[in-house]
DNA sequence: TTATTAATGATAGTATTACTATTATATTTG
DNA sequence: CAAATATAATAGTAATACTATCATTAATAA
């Protein structure tokens, strides 16, 4: 096994950009305009100029730029799981899975040489600067019934799981890990952005003590 | 006293919207308004001719729809301001206060006779459904040292205290609140319309439930 | 009262955005 | 080689997010 395969739900684009050239050099393209300028400023336009393409060819892959956006949102959830299930495998307890989430979900991560028209980094932090944009809309659910937002639920199905192994008995597991997922990026956006809305120092280790501790502690079955 | 006055840094407008009639009644067309379509459908233009007023007028009270939502966000945590101090005056724990300001986070509260043209009860899931997109912006820092998240930071800055005279060695009183202020809004639209990211049934109870005993676990000192 | 100021209305105009459509050309595949 | 497919090139449209100007009305101060 050598090329590691993202699957993205193909209700998230028009035409597979992973397929061709144009397509990659699109998605590329995306993540660092994003990153750079913010979602709002990007258009299929200054897109397509960047890659010498046209804005009508963008088009053909994604009906617009919400749907890019939740493109690259979900393909860096499918990556996560991907990762976390490599981690797991030689981590048998559950509280140590739980702190290897968490530290994933925070740390800035190495990037995939096999998949170079995506910068893992940068993308990450177009996740933490514009995830809930994917949501927040009136269209949440129609496009949720299509499966925008998977990649998400199925990391919170994968960590309530875990965390019902701790505590079986625990009411909230869904409500804990989409807390701790949303909480993993905003602390991370706030610390650089924000910085009194946080206690923690950039690096993420504070983050990640932060947020094992909160969940662990949660829950925990002794009153 | 019989006029409440909720002060809104005067960054956040251009002209006072509360000192005219025309004013209040873009601060109460554009509450109807947003809840219904949602913040991406709202222009200027519907919100003048929903009161016969024109375009041009309504950028004399705001700069743009992104100052329109700060402004209004601010004026609910304001709001919520006053309303969690009064009811802080009758409790004297600080658990009791961490429980109160949970349920007022999370319990749609009740309209203000008051102030007709604010709708509380609207503008709360108006906050819910639209308040992160006013942070996350590349301009974050310009609008931060001018004002626009003042409201959020207080309210996080007070729950802190209290947080730390339950327990003064708690390293992460603002993460902690910042993460509960988030998942309150979160959560409640979690329930409505991305049901597998919650555990909690509608009405709010779960919610305050979840978020109480996750509050009160992570700041106790029993290890 | 009149003069002045402030607030609003009426109207126009512009650059950009977010598309859709059409046709031509180049490339791949059968 | 023919046929299908992908892309480029170009044009066009309705809506958006403003800015600007000038007239009218209402409030207020001299």
């Amino acid at each position: 096994m050598n090329a590691l395969n993202i699957t993205v739900s193909d209700k998230l684009y028009q035409k597979n950009p992973e397929e061709t050239d144009l397509g990659k050099r699109i998605l590329s393209k995306s993540i660092t305009l994003m990153e750079k300028h913010g979602y709002e400023q990007v258009t299929f336009k200054k897109i397509a100029n960047g890659i010498d393409s046209t804005e009508a060819s963008v088009y053909r892959y994604f009906q617009n730029k919400h749907q890019l956006l939740a493109y690259l949102i979900n393909w860096y959830w499918g990556w996560l799981e991907v990762k976390m299930a490599q981690e797991f495998l030689v981590i048998n307890s559950p509280e140590a899975k739980i702190c290897k989430a968490v530290e994933l979900l925070v740390r800035p991560m190495d990037e995939d040489i096999r998949i170079p028209h995506i910068n893992e980094k940068v993308l990450q932090r177009i996740v933490v600067s514009e995830y809930p944009k994917i949501y927040l809309t009136k269209e949440v659910e129609v496009e949720n019934k299509v499966g925008y937002f998977t990649g998400y639920k199925r990391i919170c199905d994968i960590l309530s799981i875990i965390a019902l192994q701790i505590n079986p008995n625990y009411k909230y597991p869904h409500s804990l890990f989409s807390t701790i997922i949303s909480a993993a990026q905003s602390q991370q956006f706030f610390v650089e952005h924000l910085p009194r809305l946080s206690d923690a120092k950039s690096g993420g280790i504070d983050i990640i003590e932060f947020l094992t501790e909160l969940t662990l502690k949660t829950i925990s079955t002794n009153e």
